[in-house]
RNA sequence: GGACCAGUGGUGUAGCGGUUAACAUGCCUCCCUGUCACGGAGGAGAUCGCGGGUUCGAUUCCCGUCUGGUCCGCCA
C-alpha cells in the first residue's frame, strides 16, 4: 500500500513535500467548509487539513484512511504534538476501511475501566500510552540481546512441554494424547535446562523465556510471564553481579536515558529485614526500623517485657491528624502480616502521648524519643513479638503504606540494590518444615556449608536478588555442581530416594560427567517494563494479559473442550 | 481459602425510600474557513449486575449471589 512515511517522521523540513499517509482517524473537527482530521499511526498524530475545494468521503472516528497531500507549515503551531509545527493539506482521501463506534475512547486518557479495556484489548492497544509501554518492553529486550551477544552469551531455546516437578509453584499441566494418564508441565522457569546447558558446555546462555506458574494473581503477577534467563559457567558471585550490573546500566541508558551509578549497593538479607522490614526494600525514603528492645524492656508493659524482639518506626509529622479510628485500621493492616501486637505513641512537646505512654517513666520516654530521633508531632509505632520476621515484615508493610500515603516516594526516580547473603532455607511458621528460600539448586556459601546436616537453618546461600523501587526485579544464585551436595540438599528438604530419582534423576546423573561451577540469574521482564514505563500494574505492559481470575476477558480462555478431544486424551471431567 | 472496595445510557461518574434517574464524554442531524479537549443548536440512548426480603412504594435499606479490582495466604 502506498505510503511515504510514518506521520511523526515528518517535520518542518518537509514543508512543500507531497506525501501519502495511512492511519486511523483519531479525531475530526469540522468547521463547515474546513475540516481537520487528526491522523494517527504507530508513530503519532499529524493534523490533516481538508479545504473546501477537495471532495472528501464521509470519514468517521477510527476509519482507516489514506491521505494524499502536501506538507505545510502551520501559522499557529500546536506544542502538544510532535508534528505540531506542520499539517498536511489533503488533495485526496481514500477510505481503506470503515469502523463502528468503539466501546472505549481511543485516547491516552480513556475513562474505560480495565475489564472493558481487556475485553477490547486490540482497541486499547491503539492508545499511544499503551504502544509506548510495548515499545519500552521491546527496547529492553533489544538492549538485552545487544549486551549479552557482545558478552559471548548464546541464546538457546528450552522446551515448553517438559517434566512436572511439583516442588515450588503449582505447575500448569498438559495432558499427553499418546500416553494416557501422563502429563507434560509448562516450565515454571528453565532452571534445570539452563543448568544442563552449562553441563553441556555452553558456558554462557541466555533466553527471553516464557514461564508459567499456576498461582493466584496480583497487580504484579501473571500466570504466564517472561524472564530474561541467564546462566554462566566458571564465574564467582562478584563476577556475575558485575556482569549483570553492566546489563542493567545499558538497559537504563538505552530505554530511559538514565545513567545508573555503579557499583550497585549491596544489602544483606539480614540488614534489609532489620532496617527496612522487607527482603525487597524501597530505600528511596526513610522511616527505617529501629531496635528498641533494650529501652522498652525497662517499661512495665507486659507485651514489651515478654517479647524477644521490639522494633519501632517513626512516621514524621502526622501525630495530630491521626485518629483513634486510623490506628484501628492500622491494626487491621498489620494483622495481614501476622503482626498482631503493636502500640502507637505520639510525641508532643517532647513527651510521649497515647494510651501506652503511661508504661514509660519520664526518663525512658525521653531516651526512646532521643534514640529513634523522633520529633514533635511524630507517630511512633512499636511492634513486639517473639518472631523477628513478624516484627520486621509487619513494620515494613506499615513503612511502605505510610510512604505511599505521605507521598515520600519521588516519581521517576530509580533505586537499585542487590539483596545478598540469604538464608538457604526458610522454616514454615506452622509446620516447622524447611523449604528452600530460593530453590533447591542454590549453592550454600563456603563458610556455612558444613552446617548443612546439623544446623541447616543457619546455612547461608550464594544467592542474590536485584531490587528496583521495592520490586523484586530478578534473582539468582550460584548453583550446586557437586552430585553429593545436591543429593544432601534434597534429603534435608525431606525428599525420599524414590522422589529424588523420579523427579530429578536425570539431573543428578548429569552431574557426574564433569559439571562446571555455574550460576546465573533471571530478571522479570514484565516487572522491569513496569518500572521503566512508570506502570503500577503488570497487565499494562503485557499485550494480552489475564485478569485476576486467570482468565482472558477477550478470548474467554480457558474454555471447555469437545468430548472428542477429551476422549482422545483419555480424560473424564468430574463436575 | 480469606479480608476489603466497586457494579447506574456505548464509556466514566453523580444521585436518592416516591426524581421525567442527573452530569461529562462518545454517537446521530444541522450550522460554522484555522481548529487542535474547536464552538453552537437539536436528538437518540439506562428494565440502576442478578435473585430474594423489608415497605403502600426499592436504583436507594437488608440478605444472598455473580462480576471486576486491591491485599493476605500462595508465588522452589
Amino acid at each position: 500500500m502506498e505510503r511515504t512515511c510514518y506521520n511523526a517522521n515528518l517535520s518542518i523540513k518537509d514543508v512543500g513535500r507531497s506525501v501519502t499517509l495511512i492511519g486511523w482517524v483519531s479525531k475530526r473537527r469540522n468547521l463547515g467548509s474546513l475540516l481537520f482530521i487528526d491522523l494517527r499511526d504507530r508513530s503519532g498524530i499529524i493534523q490533516v487539513t481538508v479545504k473546501d475545494d477537495v471532495k472528501v468521503p464521509d470519514v468517521r472516528n477510527e476509519y482507516v484512511i489514506q491521505v494524499h497531500g502536501q506538507v505545510a507549515k502551520k501559522d499557529v503551531p500546536n506544542p502538544k504534538l510532535k508534528t505540531g509545527e506542520i499539517e498536511v493539506i489533503a488533495s485526496k482521501i481514500v477510505i481503506i476501511n470503515e469502523a463502528s463506534t468503539t466501546p472505549l475512547i481511543i485516547d491516552d486518557e480513556t475513562d474505560a475501566l480495565e475489564d472493558i479495556r481487556l475485553k477490547y484489548r486490540y482497541l486499547d492497544l491503539r492508545r499511544p500510552v499503551m504502544q509506548e509501554k510495548l515499545k519500552i518492553r521491546a527496547k529492553i529486550v533489544k538492549s538485552t540481546h545487544e549486551y549479552l551477544d557482545n558478552n559471548d552469551f548464546l541464546e538457546v531455546e528450552t522446551p515448553i512441554l517438559t517434566l512436572s516437578t511439583p516442588e515450588g509453584a503449582r505447575d500448569y499441566v498438559v495432558p499427553s494424547r499418546i500416553h494416557h494418564g501422563s502429563f507434560y508441565a509448562l516450565p515454571q522457569s528453565p532452571q534445570l535446562f539452563k543448568q544442563l546447558l552449562m553441563i553441556g558446555g555452553l558456558e554462557r546462555y541466555y533466553q527471553i523465556a516464557r514461564c508459567f506458574r499456576d498461582e493466584d494473581l496480583r497487580a504484579d503477577r501473571q500466570p504466564d510471564f517472561t524472564q530474561i534467563d541467564i546462566e554462566t559457567s566458571f564465574l564467582d558471585e562478584n563476577q556475575i553481579l558485575n556482569l549483570m550490573e553492566g546489563l542493567l546500566k545499558k538497559i537504563f541508558k538505552d530505554v530511559v536515558d538514565y545513567d545508573l551509578p555503579l557499583p550497585l549497593r549491596r544489602l544483606s538479607y539480614e540488614e534489609a529485614l532489620n532496617r527496612y522490614g522487607s527482603d525487597k526494600p524501597d530505600t528511596r525514603y526513610g522511616i527505617e526500623l529501629n531496635d528498641v528492645k533494650e529501652i522498652v524492656s525497662k517499661t512495665s508493659f507486659p507485651l514489651f517485657v515478654n517479647s524477644m524482639y521490639s522494633k519501632a518506626i517513626v512516621v514524621p509529622g502526622i501525630a495530630e491528624k491521626t485518629s483513634r479510628k486510623q490506628i484501628d485500621e492500622l491494626q487491621l493492616e498489620a494483622k495481614k502480616f501476622r503482626l498482631s501486637s503493636f502500640i502507637v505513641l505520639k510525641v508532643k512537646d517532647g513527651h510521649l502521648e497515647g494510651s501506652a505512654a503511661k508504661f514509660f517513666n519520664e526518663e525512658d520516654g525521653h531516651v526512646l524519643i532521643k534514640n529513634i530521633g523522633a520529633q514533635d508531632n511524630d507517630l511512633i509505632i512499636i511492634a513486639s513479638s517473639n518472631s523477628l520476621a513478624n516484627v520486621c515484615f509487619g513494620l515494613g508493610a506499615l513503612r511502605s503504606k505510610y510512604a505511599r500515603e505521605l507521598g515520600l516516594i519521588k516519581a521517576n526516580s530509580y533505586d537499585l540494590l542487590w539483596v545478598v547473603d540469604f538464608p538457604l532455607f526458610e522454616k514454615d511458621q506452622d509446620s516447622g518444615k524447611l523449604s528452600p528460600l530460593h530453590h533447591p539448586f542454590t549453592r550454600p556459601t563456603k563458610e556455612t556449608a558444613q552446617l548443612l546436616l546439623n544446623d541447616p537453618a543457619s546455612v547461608h546461600a550464594s544467592a542474590y536478588d536485584i531490587v528496583i523501587n521495592g520490586y523484586e526485579a530478578g534473582g539468582g544464585s550460584l548453583r550446586i555442581y557437586d552430585q553429593k551436595m545436591q543429593k544432601t540438599i534434597f534429603e534435608v528438604l525431606g525428599l525420599s530416594q524414590e522422589d529424588i530419582k523420579s523427579k530429578f534423576g536425570f539431573f543428578i546423573d548429569a552431574f557426574k560427567y564433569g559439571t562446571p561451577p555455574h550460576g546465573g540469574i533471571a530478571f522479570g521482564l514484565d516487572r522491569l517494563t513496569m518500572i521503566l514505563s512508570g506502570s503500577d500494574n503488570i497487565r499494562d505492559v503485557i499485550a494480552f494479559p489475564k485478569n485476576l481470575k486467570a482468565t482472558c476477558p477477550m478470548t474467554d480462555a480457558p474454555s471447555k473442550i469437545d468430548q472428542t478431544q477429551l476422549d482422545e486424551l483419555g480424560i473424564k471431567i468430574v463436575e
